[in-house]
DNA sequence: ATTGTATATTGGTTGAACCACCCAACCAAT
DNA sequence: ATTGGTTGGGTGGTTCAACCAATATACAAT
């Protein structure tokens, strides 16, 4: 890995907030704090934590946007069970957690099944404006591949002017930007994407969804075993 | 059924910062604080809204969680674009704002891309707990239609023993028990669920997956036909 | 046994103060 | 003219101490 890999990524401003969010979290996913389960108090947790109760109660807000915990004004904090209450964020948070991101498998799968749909929508609705913007991505130069990959994502997900399927397809975008080197480290799949990009225009072009469909799901069947190679290689390195 | 039962936004409103999250989630959602520009600083808010900066920070967390501002330490708070970063509450919270709720119909088509594909992983991968946990759900007396409904969905997801599955579906799971009476109200579909019901289990039972998908687009064709049809009831109403 | 009430416990909010960080402007050295 | 260091003002991050508001609980009155 280059220097400038290295340096890629800003630095992850730490705050304190945050750290104890994932010791709260860490514990609740992996049982510590059974589900249904009381917390301690917000003022106890504070002594503990040798932290103010306001820097605590930040924590606990976040913990309750992830909906790992349910607060009860004047009663108290309570575990709940992720599998049946947790979001789509708390995969994400999970996922930084995880040192080995055995995740990324499941991840990589749930897109596969999601996303060869949302292109055969496309396909369908996708308007000349759409069109256009596809084709300038995919044409400009000042732009990584990773860049360019998920901005064509981006588009097409928007061609189906369906806001569900726009905001969730963010979803995966986001998390694979900061793991795409994985894949476009290696120009042998940078050369993939460019066909893919490609063909996947002109199929939404020509407006065939089920060939926009087809397209994009072998690329993702492609990328997924150059993904799962490039992690357990990195593995091995370990 | 009353109009106030209806669209109802029966939870408290009790906790001001929720209050806060709302009124500049609507104003960066419609345009009014535009994507990159920044917004006034903690301590002005705090004044401008006549609250405290402590609760005008809470606020602030969740918006930053919801993906729809990004705070930088040391300079600001800068809104996003939440088409390009927003994440899947920002879907709930636009859509418990949403008066009309129109994008019902997104949320529907969404999960008629999703969930029978779902079905069609657990009819291939659920083990014997997995269908014993659906068996006694389908069967047992003391819940309601609805409630059985939802953790009929919650076990099929488990049984694809993928988290960004079962997680995911949780997603839908929780939008729809706020609005499942739109659909459960009217006895036929609850008896066209108890038919879904049967005919899933047996498909998944026999591990016939492409059974089960089918089952499962069926009965989602119904449901977004039905739901659509009562949301239109009510808006005429009005 | 039921109901109503006082009290304790807990989360929610407030105000003031200080720390950590970013940025722009300016200055100094090359 | 460019580079690197310094400084000051503004901003988010954290702390502290207090009070408000909702809930649970114990206990007295019925």
């Amino acid at each position: 890995m280059t220097a400038k890999k290295v340096f890629a990524q800003p630095i992850t401003r730490s705050r304190l907030h945050e750290e104890i969010v994932t010791i709260i979290q860490k514990q609740i996913m992996n049982g510590t704090i059974p589900p249904g389960s009381k917390l301690p108090p917000e003022r106890e947790m504070a002594q503990t934590l040798n932290v103010n109760r306001a820097t605590v109660r930040e924590a606990l807000s976040k913990l309750e946007n992830l909906d790992l915990i349910e607060i009860r004004h004047g009663d108290g904090l309570y575990a709940k069970n992720y599998l049946e209450s947790g979001n789509l964020d708390l995969i994400k948070a999970a996922f930084d957690m995880d040192e080995h991101k055995e995740i990324m498998s499941n991840l990589l799968e749930a897109r596969r099944y999601i996303v060869p749909q949302v292109a055969y929508v496309a396909a369908q609705r996708r308007t000349a404006t759409d069109l256009k913007e596809l084709k300038e991505v995919i044409s400009k130069k000042d732009l990584s591949m990773l860049e360019r990959d998920i901005k064509v994502h981006q588009i097409i997900a928007r061609a189906t002017h369906n806001l569900v399927c726009i905001i969730g397809l963010n979803y995966f975008n986001q998390i694979f930007h900061d793991y795409g080197y994985l894949y476009f480290d290696d120009e042998r799949n940078a050369e993939r994407s460019r066909v893919f990009h490609r063909e996947i225009y002109e199929a939404i072009k020509a407006k065939k969804p089920r060939e926009a469909r087809r397209i994009m799901h072998d690329v993702l069947i492609y990328a997924e075993d150059a993904v799962k190679a490039s992690l357990d290689n990195v593995r091995q390195k370990e």
